[in-house]
DNA sequence: ATGTTC
């Protein structure tokens, strides 16, 4: 049985109540009263006409289950992306108290994702769409240069001893290994490395992440080339060294088998500690209460709870060190191709399924917090401590993918102080059809044809991936954008259109 | 998301 059978087996919905519970906050949420097992309310970055649209989608009733997790505190978010997903819906953030009960509240694994640290980075060349001789044989020679597709070949040769280096150190260890400039690095969340004590990765998990370096992956992973078409902030844009016309190079990916591997074992592991208890699941160790198994999870300071944290942070390091690794290719072609390589910089690196150890304002009082960020993108105020001091006076860049045919943002945090939602914004457009239904729905070659048409060359590595990634099955990115700018969780800086698309 | 089923 797979995961997602697992889960379909073995979870339990508290239904449609929720709607009974909702209010609208006029200011791009929507507030769901805490009632039943919830011990928070619930807030999802949306307005009536928005929750409308995706009536059938189940992510709020997934919302009110997390809502109840042990030591949950503030609010259980959704950002204006959400959709369904393994337990917590994708754009679900959620924080816990590290420091509730007698051993922490809950980190959960359901509430991180499979694609652990999954992320976004983007490069700004100094070069406009003018510079391109031949655009359609630089896409020919980036598609390539960069693997992508689920067939598991053209990762960079390495050896067990540089994975390891690479788990524990990051983007760091992969400047050390040749990938990347280690310039770069003080534009990553968390300067690409998370601290790690004790990671025990299994051996299927390091041999998914020997032949993975340096690929992107499928799904909803790309590489593009993009064009600046407009600049909403003109200052912030200025600052950033963003303009009218210049090109982007945004890459999508995150840690491939190798975190895929961490969360299932873990998720696993989590679940089969808990029994059903009426409509809910128990652990009587922890005394423990969760309303879906998919969100199992265990104390922050128990054993397994550190264990969980401690590979989720060498899966994350592995996913900054393979967004290195595919920036340090896509440069290699570039110099071929256009002679602008060390120019292409790196404007930030930043995750959007993790958990991290932050201080928030809760009530007033500063709490040390587990903040689950899964399917959504950190967005820090200018005044925190952990960025380069070069974003001070703007806040943190918050890179925020589109779909194919329309286009991407790039937003930012706020100029100082953390927005309500733990310092959290959305990561995409979102999902509006399952893959499943996008297949069937929708003629990856014509797409192909479409897109062309309209200057954007493509290439993917099959028909089905077209179909499943096709702007049709994503809700409108501009609408989301629009939400996360009126709930005041990020700013718009600059809007993005693709240029060439590479996808697995 | 995923060597797309342990």
């Amino acid at each position: 049985m797979n995961n997602a059978q697992r889960g379909l087996t073995q979870h339990m919905y508290m239904g449609e109540d929720w709607r009974e519970h909702l209010q609208s906050e006029n200011d791009g949420t929507m507030r769901i009263k805490a009632h039943g097992d919830m011990k928070v309310d619930a807030r999802i970055v949306t307005d009536q006409n928005h929750l409308a649209k995706y009536a059938d989608d189940r992510g709020p009733e997934q919302l009110v289950n997390a809502a109840s997790l042990p030591g949950i505190v503030g609010e259980a978010w959704a950002m204006a992306d959400w959709h369904f997903g393994y337990g917590l819906p994708i754009g679900g953030v959620i924080a816990t108290d590290t420091e509730a009960g007698e051993l922490g509240g809950a980190i959960s694994p359901g509430g991180v994702g499979f694609d652990i640290n999954c992320g976004v980075r983007v490069l700004a060349l100094e070069a406009t769409i003018d510079d391109i001789p031949n655009i359609k044989k630089l896409g020919g020679r980036i598609a390539g240069r960069i693997p992508a597709g689920a067939s598991g070949k053209g990762g960079l040769d390495i050896s067990m001893s540089d994975l390891d280096e690479i788990i524990s150190g990051g983007a760091q260890s992969a400047a050390d290994l040749g990938f990347g400039h280690s310039k770069d690095l003080e534009n990553l969340e968390s300067g690409g490395r998370l601290e790690t004590n004790n990671v025990e990765l299994s051996t299927r998990a390091k041999e998914r992440g020997m032949r993975a370096l340096g690929t992107l992956g499928s799904g909803n992973h790309f590489l593009e080339i993009q064009c600046v078409e407009s600049v909403e902030d003109n200052e912030t844009a200025k600052h950033w060294g963003l303009y009218e016309g210049q090109l982007l190079a945004m890459i999508h990916s995150g840690s491939r088998g190798l975190g895929h591997q961490v969360c299932s074992e873990h998720s696993r592991k989590l679940e089969q500690m808990y029994k059903r208890d009426g409509n809910r699941w128990y652990n009587e160790n922890w005394d423990f209460h969760v309303a879906d198994r998919q969100l199992a999870c265990a104390p922050f300071h128990s054993k397994e709870g550190q264990q969980y944290l401690d590979d989720m942070n060498g899966a994350a390091n592995f996913a900054f060190a393979n967004r290195s690794a595919l920036a340090h290719r896509l440069r290699e072609v570039l110099t071929l191709e256009m002679g602008i390589d060390g120019e292409a910089k790196t404007l930030y690196d930043v995750a959007h399924n993790i958990a991290k150890v932050e201080t928030h304002m809760i009530h007033g009082k500063n709490c040390q917090c587990a903040v689950h960020r899964k399917g959504a993108t950190r967005a820090f105020g200018g005044d925190q401590l952990e960025l380069n001091s070069h974003f001070k006076i703007t806040g943190q860049p918050v890179l925020v993918p589109g779909d194919m045919g329309t286009g991407s943002w790039i937003m930012s945090g706020p100029i100082s102080g953390q927005n309500q939602a733990f310092g959290s914004s959305c990561h995409g457009a979102g999902r509006s059809l399952s893959r499943t239904k996008a297949k069937k729905t929708i003629d990856g070659k014509a797409l192909k044809q479409k897109l062309e048409n309209s200057g954007i060359r493509v290439h993917a590595s099959t028909p089905n991936v077209l179909s499943e990634e096709a702007p049709d099955a994503y809700k409108d990115v501009d609408e989301v954008i629009e939400l996360t700018s009126k709930a005041g969780l990020a700013r718009p800086v600059a809007r993005i259109i693709p240029k060439v698309v590479v996808k697995g």
